[in-house]
RNA sequence: GCACCCAUAGCUCAGCUGGAUAGAGCGUUGCCCUCCGAAGGCAAAGGUCGCACGUUCGAAUCGUGCUGGGUGCACCA
């Protein structure tokens, strides 16, 4: 149930019943007709544009329009006053009845309550993380992560067909890097000093890769050469790699649907067939690009390569596909793996990549129109860094003083809870501070302690109703109560902010903005902790009531939103705690 | 040099895809606990939405041009 599209529903029908009646014109356009919460609460419940976005088309004064509809409005059940105002806004007050009968509306429903249509069933693709197979996880994938698995949530809540995707790159010279890396500590577990050259990767993780390399080839590769060997401890080395990634994921909680790798793509034709395309569409030729601007490396020579014509999408150059000794650029497996999603029947790809793909952004979403014939869209959202925060002062990474924080450290210090929620606290957009101090306190200052407490405050309402009133608190209980004892305007407030999460959910959604929900979340539990509080100073404001009929009607209130608290917690992959230690 | 992102209260940030008097937390100031739901509560002050034009009934939001900051820019993925 989605009260503001409820009474949409009933601002369009009032039109299109005026224009039947010829006080308007006929035909005219509805879709741009709002009903939305007034920013300022003084205005009432609801205010429709209206008369505002027909009077033009209509040829009417806003104020002619906006009495007319008025006047019908008035006459539903559900609307207690609907005042003109402004420069023709349409301010509609709701009676009690219907917030009330939205409370029973959410115990009935459950966390389904917000459930949107949206999507109509559309195949969403949310490719994220994608972290090369090189080592564990670090802060920057987090954040990525999170906001990956959240967004794809969110879809699935706004009812796309949701499937989450990771691009394994293994198909590249840094796999090769590893295999060498591992190598060294392959000859380390036979005894052997490693020599850990410049530019191959130190981190002691690689070190139960060069166990297992020993366990399943002893000292046989030892003398060989790297031709020899190669091939086999990159497999090894980034199924390894692989396993580690998916265990870091999992402890924050996240679970692919598909993995997808780069390497599978070469030898099948994938990438040839994908070229092909792009070169029937014009889009493929052989070229010399120009020297950078700018910029004058002193290395620069002129090579003929072969060019995907990026620039005819607004990309700054064309991009190379292929090398000049005619092997791929990591661009070609790039344009075979899109080629492939689009071959696999998705409406929509969202990719989810760190800001330094900024670049990369232009020929991608190019070659996906371009594949797709502009059927598939393709969303990509750049995620800004993380800066991590001790004591006030900034947490330095640097991969080759081997201090960079991994997902573990950070998982194992302060919970996935909270690096699940902190990671959404922001738009995707904007660098986020991540302070450890702030995020463990156990105070308003804190959105994720704030919330989990306002949910943990309902369950505590819960709890003593049952023990000390011996009421039944059960949801079917729950919404069978009298609810017009909910009459307090603090209490319909309450109500009324329960009302926008539906709204919200399909705000969140067609923005592919997830951030949102944790917004809206935090501003729920805010009106729960305030309602909370005024019943410091009225007695009658309690959610524990002597009068058991009047309890059982508050309660419901405050289960009603611990429910919607759980279903926004659901889509952020934040646990509902249900008691504060 | 080019591209992308950012700029809103002293600080950290929201802001419903163009709506009415621009919001929240922190900080500041002032009130409120012998007891009852204070790991707090109430209230106040605080703004040229970086600047300038433009689009229209109406702009923090859209467009153009500036200014300042970040990121990325030829066979690395």
């Amino acid at each position: 149930m989605n009260l503001f599209a409820n009474i949409r529903e009933l601002v369009v029908a009032e039109l299109e019943a005026l224009m039947a009646e010829g006080v308007l014109p006929k035909g005219l356009d509805l879709s741009g007709v709002a009903v939305e919460p007034p920013r300022d609460a003084g205005h009432g419940d609801m205010a429709t544009n209206a008369a505002m976005v027909l009077a033009k088309p209509a040829g009417m004064a806003p104020r002619a329009i906006a009495d007319a509809l008025a006047g019908r409005l008035m006459e539903d059940p559900r609307v207690a006053g609907a005042d003109v105002a402004g420069p023709g806004f349409l301010n509609l007050r709701l009676e009690p009845v219907a917030w009330q009968g939205l409370v029973r509306a959410i115990l009935l429903d459950g966390t389904a309550y917000g459930r949107s249509q949206l999507g109509q069933g559309r195949k969403v693709n949310v490719e994220f993380v994608s972290a090369n197979p090189t080592g564990p996880m670090h802060v920057a994938h987090a954040r990525g992560a999170v906001v990956g698995d959240a967004l794809a949530a969110l879809l699935s809540y706004a009812g796309y067909d949701v499937t989450r995707e990771y691009y394994i790159n293994d198909g590249g010279g840094q796999v090769d890097v590893l295999a060498r890396s591992a190598f060294e500590r392959y000859r380390e577990a036979n005894g052997l000093s490693p020599e850990i050259a410049e530019g191959l990767y130190p981190g002691d993780y690689l070190i139960p890769v060069g166990m297992a390399l020993k366990a399943k080839y002893g000292t046989s590769l030892l003398d060989q050469p790297e031709s020899v060997w190669l091939a086999d401890v990159r497999t090894l080395s980034t199924e390894m790699m692989m396993a580690m990634i998916r265990e870091d994921l999992a402890a924050l909680g996240v679970k692919m649907d598909v993995y997808s790798s780069e390497k599978a793509l070469y030898g099948t034709g994938q990438i040839e067939a994908a070229i092909e395309r792009l070169k029937a569409l014009g889009l493929i030729y052989q070229g010399v690009l120009e020297p950078p601007k700018g910029k004058a490396p002193d290395d620069w020579e002129a090579r003929e390569q072969t060019l995907f014509r990026s620039t005819q999408f607004g990309d700054d150059q064309d991009r190379p596909v292929q090398k000049s000794d005619g092997s791929w650029t990591y661009f070609a497996p790039d344009i075979a793996y899109h080629y492939n999603k689009v071959g696999r029947g998705f409406d929509e790809l969202i990719n989810i990549f760190g800001a330094d793909h900024s670049g990369y952004v232009k020929r991608l979403k190019a070659v996906v129109s371009a594949l797709s014939e502009n059927r598939v869209t393709l969303d990509i959202k750049l995620i800004q860094l993380v800066k991590l925060l001790k004591g006030g002062q900034i947490v330095k990474m640097s991969k080759r003083a081997g201090t960079f924080v991994t997902l573990r450290d950070l998982i194992d210090e302060v919970g996935p809870d909270v690096v699940r929620f902190v990671m959404l606290t922001r738009k995707n957009d904007v660098a986020l501070d991540f302070d450890f101090d702030k995020v463990t306190e156990q105070s308003k200052d804190n959105p994720v302690f704030y919330v989990q407490y306002a949910n943990a405050r309902v369950n505590s309402i819960l709890r003593k109703a049952r023990a000390e009133a011996s009421l039944d608190v059960s949801d079917a209980a729950l919404s069978a109560s009298h609810l017009s004892h909910l009459a307090h305007e603090a209490e319909l407030g309450v109500i009324k902010k329960l009302a926008e999460w539906p709204r919200l959910v399909e705000i969140a959604a067609k923005g592919n903005e997830p951030h949102r929900v944790a917004f809206y979340l935090y501003e729920l539990a805010s009106d729960l902790h305030g309602l909370w509080n005024r019943g410091n100073d009225d007695d009658s404001l309690r959610f524990l009531q002597p009068d058991s009929a009047i309890s059982t009607a508050k309660i419901a209130l405050a289960r009603a939103v611990g429910v919607v608290i759980c279903a926004g917690l659901g889509i952020l992959g934040v646990t509902p705690v249900e008691e504060m230690r």
